[in-house]
DNA sequence: CTGTGACTTCTAGTCCGTT
DNA sequence: AAACGGACTAGAAGTCACA
């Protein structure tokens, strides 16, 4: 588990556009290509996720990754 | 080597910020307390570099970390 | 639908050296 | 100063059963 204040603020962030869409975990992940426990660890900030994944994430929110990065410096 | 559209768009950018600034490889490394090759394969978009890493940069870059997404989906 | 612990596979990331 | 290779260790990726 790779909790910090990064991966915690990117999970939060990530959680929010989520929910904003009205997708589930599951929906998500699978638009994104990634397992669904694997979106729920990363919305739970425990994990210090990849720049591919970061993309795949975004393109599957519909939105450009820079959002992804709201709050963080 | 993790080489992709999307490593080497984020190579290119993160090598334009660096120049900008002024230092050399070797510098961004030392500032963003990451190894010296590492940084210049991430450059050259051989890395699928992480979440922590790429705040640090960032932040070694005095960048906030959005500005190393223009050009990312 | 989501959270969690545990697990295996794969690669991120470090460090030596040479070009 | 930067690129590149080999070898190594830490940790990300990805999946499962069950709560």
């Amino acid at each position: 588990m790779a909790k910090s204040a990064i991966t915690i603020r990117f999970g939060k962030t990530l959680r929010e556009y989520r929910e904003a869409k009205g997708y589930s975990q599951e929906e998500l992940a699978e638009r994104a290509d990634l397992h669904r426990n694997y979106v729920g660890s990363v919305e739970r900030g425990e994990r210090n996720l990849a720049l591919e994944n970061i993309i795949k994430l975004a393109k599957a929110l519909s939105l450009p990754s820079r959002d992804l990065f709201r709050g963080l410096p």
